[in-house]
RNA sequence: GGAGUCGUAGCUCAAUUGGUUAGAGCACCGCCCUGUCACGGCGGGGGUUGCGGGUUCGAGUCCCGUCGACUCCGCCA
């Protein structure tokens, strides 16, 4: 059988005259009685087939019976359309195909849904995802991903990087993300888990002298799920020996630009923003900033130094800050949504919202009763108060109020539906992120990015000296619209200093031995320095994609419960299998 | 673990203050139709209003519970 000669996006006017082969799927039909057209689908495209009974009776008869989705083979002759009957909408539009003959290789079912939609039920996509991915816009969606992808491998080879694979069964390490686990059956009783990210792997490839080292890595985190956040999930992890932050930057941005000139015709412009983790949190109140819009977070503590308004002055005898936005032209707000943004704020750990609005000349406010007239007066100028405008404030310790009032900006910015060009792309590098957070919960230190991240040298005697909140790192995520698509860091490659900082974290020798013997032992013969980033694939190819959930460029995602309709995983397992892994479930079902 | 939104025909949605037999478009089935491209015309079938309970003369609508999907918080080194 010959199934095609060439696809249903392909032909055109030089091809009139051709006698030409086609397959794939009915996407439509208009059966007038006598001519009958189909148009004709395929991943790249459709084409117009034209039944013609006068001149193919056989044919003819037999595609009255053609539904949706059946998939057919058609012979014909590409013939130019009628004068007035081109279709600009359709590649192919100047043509058509008309049949001579007609094989029906498959009939279909009717479609749980239609082809050609935008559809919302998404567990019912999800069911029927290969129905689905015959959709335009999932199929354009996939194909960009492999563009991506392409893209990405080629740079990374024409600078030197090695792909190379790394274990997907590999050691559960306490820190970070819970792990899957797999049980090992030769070794009853010790689990594999499943690669967070092939973080050590990858450094010990470094001390093995790989030099540069790339992988489209698979990654599984046992988290909960969002609409950007799948169990397993695709990074662009990267690694290299004897680099600097600097030519990490400038080797993503080339890596980007090369990706959006050839996946979405868009020049971008480097080198990127930079930005320091501090000034990122004290000027939009996030650590992953969208560049956007403005709306950025003020300080106004000076104004209000002498303040007798219980709710600031207490802020600023408790070595707080009094942080304001102003939301301009949003006096308009309900009180539905001030609640709302309250609620924003408590999330963030602020004790409550207080509000400015400016209408009809007058300051409409439960608070502008405790403010002087200085007061006010500076108030207005430094946050540039105008007719129309909501003032949201922030008193709190520092980074309070700045997460709150970060929150409520990007919360406001959503009510507000600040207009955002689709094309624009601000991208941005936060650096200098610091290199250990408090838990409260568990009462010690954890590491923000990772245990192997680099303190910087200028900061190695705050490290000394105890004073571990303060000690920066040699860390740095990238950032695209609001979203964070990279992180990456240098890494320690000393012994000594990666021992002090497991200590920091509060590991003891012992475990350190058991958990990462491997890594410390490695850094005893001749560890180069090093350093990498590792990109989300699938959030960058979504915010290239314009789709708002990670699984629309995911061929088979999982949904919210880490479920895959369409084959039903996970699913129960016999007795038997358990046995033999000598596990047991303690589930009641 | 918590909060919110949603759940009506295969799909997308409607149904006034609680009020007749729950409607429309698309899809589907039948008939007609020789230049459409979301073809058109005529006719037809299709509903446990997610599920369970309650209030009421009467519930898609109100109340309680429950299940599911999605979004967010927690969580995600």
């Amino acid at each position: 059988m010959h199934y095609r000669d060439c696809s249903c996006a392909s032909l055109r006017v030089e091809d009139i005259g051709r006698s030409v082969t086609l397959s794939g799927w009915v996407a439509s039909r208009r059966d007038h009685g006598g001519v009958i057209f189909i148009d004709l689908r395929d991943r790249e495209g459709m084409t117009q087939i034209v039944f013609r009974p006068e001149h193919h009776p056989k044919a003819a008869s037999e595609a009255h019976s053609l539904r949706s989705e059946d998939v057919v083979t058609i012979h014909g002759e590409v013939v130019a359309r009628l004068e007035g009957t081109e279709n600009d909408d359709l590649l192919t539009g100047a043509v058509e195909l008309v049949a001579a003959t007609l094989h029906v290789l498959n009939r279909s079912e009717v479609p749980p849904f239609p082809m050609e939609e935008r559809i919302g039920n998404e567990d019912l996509r999800l069911t029927y995802r290969y129905l689905d991915l015959r959709r335009p816009e999932m199929t354009a969606n996939i194909r960009l991903r492999h563009r991506v992808t392409k893209i990405i491998r080629d740079v990374l080879d024409e600078e030197g990087f090695w792909e190379i694979e790394t274990p997907i069964l590999c050691n559960s390490t306490p820190e970070g993300a819970r792990d899957f686990l797999v049980p090992a059956r030769l070794s009853p009783g010790k689990f594999y888990a499943l690669p967070q990210a092939p973080q050590q792997y990858k450094q010990l490839l470094m001390v093995g002298g790989v030099d540069r080292y790339f992988q489209i890595a698979r990654c599984f985190r046992d988290e909960d799920l969002r609409a950007d956040r799948q169990p397993e999930f695709t990074q662009v992890d990267i690694e290299a020996s004897f680099i600097s932050d600097k030519k990490i930057f400038a080797l993503i941005e080339k890596m980007f630009q090369k990706v959006f000139r050839e996946a979405r015709g868009i020049e971008i412009k480097t080198p990127f923003l930079r930005m320091t983790h501090q000034e990122a949190m004290n000027r939009f109140g996030s650590d992953k900033p969208d560049m956007r819009f403005e709306m950025e977070l003020q300080d106004i503590s000076s104004i209000f130094s002498k303040t007798e308004f219980k709710v600031f002055r207490g802020a600023l005898d408790n070595v707080g800050v009094i942080k304001a936005i102003n939301a301009k032209g949003f006096a308009s707000i309900t009180s539905g949504q001030i609640e709302t943004l309250t609620e924003v704020a408590k999330s963030a750990g602020a004790k409550g919202l207080a509000f400015i609005k400016v209408e009809n000349g007058e300051w409409k406010s439960p608070i502008v009763k405790f403010f002087t007239e200085t007061e006010k007066a500076e108030l207005s100028k430094q946050l540039k108060m105008e007719e129309g405008d909501l003032i949201l404030f922030g008193a709190d310790r520092w980074e309070t109020a700045c997460a709150a009032l970060g929150r409520v900006r990007l919360k406001v910015a959503e009510y507000q539906k600040i207009p955002i060009d689709r094309e624009e792309l601000a991208f941005l590098w936060v650096v200098d992120f610091p290199l250990l957070s408090y838990c409260e919960e568990e009462n010690r230190w954890n590491a923000v990015h990772h245990p192997f991240t680099r303190p910087k040298a200028q900061d190695e005697e705050l490290l000394l000296t105890g004073r571990l909140g303060e000690v920066r790192a040699e860390a740095y995520d990238i950032v695209l619209n609001g979203v964070e698509i990279g992180g990456g860091s240098l890494r320690i490659h000393e012994r000594d200093l990666q021992a002090r900082i497991f200590a920091a974290l509060g590991i003891n020798e012992v475990q350190q031995k058991e958990l990462f013997g491997h890594l410390l032992n490695a850094f005893q013969y001749g560890a180069p320095p090093h350093g990498g980033i590792a990109l989300g694939l699938d959030r960058l190819i979504s915010l290239i994609a314009y789709e708002e959930s990670i699984r629309d460029v995911i061929a088979f995602p999982k949904n919210n419960r880490g479920m895959e309709l369409m084959t039903g995983s996970p699913s129960p397992v016999d007795e038997k299998e358990l046995r033999v892994l000598s596990i047991t479930s303690t589930s009641k079902k």
